[in-house]
DNA sequence: TAGTGGTCTAGACCACCCC
DNA sequence: GGGTGGTCTAGACCACTAA
């Protein structure tokens, strides 16, 4: 007798939606009966559904019970990458160079894009990031001084912000956009490619308690890939 | 006396990290202790870590204890949408129109990527979504017939594959690339954008059951946007 | 091989919220 | 009001793996 355990539980429940024996939309049996059905403890059963629900399957309200999802949000996701180890897991060694580093006070468009006082300082940093001799990835990142402090007196020449400021500074939330924008001379230089190619573009903003840290546009010679699964 | 949750763990946990007591690659204390400095039964810390571990905070291993990740691993994720529910969430009418349906088999491109058989019948479709007068997305799919064959007899005429596939098909896994491209003639038509314009582009392929189910290639006119929290 | 996390159980009480 | 999920507990045994 092999023991029923959360695992299985799931393949169950799972198997059972795709024949269509649990349509979308209709309602599993509740816990206790779940539980008594499957031969295990309730406990067991419960952490089971909750996962389905943490993956989109599954819908739970109290009283109500637990529904198929009708449309299975289906998640997509991926790990804000260090560049630097992102480069070297292909194989290729990674190399580093600083464009540009300045302090000076936060332009309008900044400020109001990250709802910064006036006069705040920030520190601008444009660099680099290359796989062996190819052009990777274009950084332009802007770090606010009144959060990142210490930013001031690191001087960025051997270590690129990205990995400086994941080790350094922790944040509470994110957001991360993704677009296409045409090459302007400038970016096409640095990437190598011809001027108005499509460059696959990221913007990402980060916050530490409703405070900005920073604020990186990158530009990237290569796709995005995600799996998501189940 | 307030009974300690699994989130006022992760909670505490969050905070000796941020406050540094529980600095990155720090080991933290095992469960049964931990569970006695802050009141509360060996399982609730349990699933306090576990969730932190799900969430990219700590790693876990046996014997070794948990540690705190030195470079946390920040996952953005975002659900697959269908194209109708995204549009008219921004309160605009939707509109889709049908190009071209067609059956034929698999090309040998197609055939390799998706590893198909040779002489599998496939459906191409393509066709446009519209937010008001506005192209929204272009839309370039194949369906497997062997793994779909009851969408040889839809039309698509009225309903997007998109949409279709998603309430009729189920899978078992997907992948999603995101790159730029220079609009082709064709496509800028589509979108009626100036030709060559760096075009935000998105491919999924899902499979169910280690069969594949569909390929497709979405142009937008528009940005993906995305968030992470924590 | 010993220590750590991984999981399961049986029971309990609570919180929510549909009917 | 009552049924459902949400969570906690105390104890147990197992599985992995670093030392």
């Amino acid at each position: 007798m092999i023991r029923t355990g959360y695992q299985d539980v799931k393949t169950h429940i799972l198997s059972q939606i795709r024949a269509n024996i649990w349509a979308p939309g209709s309602t599993l049996p509740n816990e206790v009966d779940l539980a008594a059905t499957l031969g295990c403890a309730r406990a067991t059963i419960s952490r089971a559904m909750r996962e389905l629900v943490d993956e989109g399957i599954l819908e739970r309200k109290r009283k109500a019970g637990t529904k198929v999802k009708t449309n299975p949000t289906r998640r997509a996701q991926f790990a804000i990458p260090i560049i630097r180890e992102e480069i070297e897991k292909t194989g290729a060694p990674y190399r580093y160079d600083l464009v540009e580093r300045r302090i000076l006070a936060a332009p309008d468009w900044l400020r109001s894009r990250l709802d910064l006082p006036s006069k705040t300082q920030v520190l601008h940093i444009r660099c680099m990031h290359y796989a062996a001799q190819n052009p990777y990835q274009f950084e332009d990142r802007w770090i606010n001084l009144d959060a990142v402090p210490q930013a001031e007196t690191f001087d960025f020449k051997s270590l690129g912000p990205n990995e400086w400021l994941v080790k350094e500074v922790p944040f509470t939330d994110g957001n991360l956009e993704f677009s296409a924008s045409n090459a302007t001379s400038e970016i096409a230089a640095f990437l190598q490619v011809p001027e108005n190619t499509a460059v696959f573009t990221s913007e990402r903003t980060t916050w530490l308690n409703n405070q900005n840290v920073t604020y990186a546009r990158l530009y990237f010679t290569r796709d995005y890939k995600m799996t998501t699964q189940l």
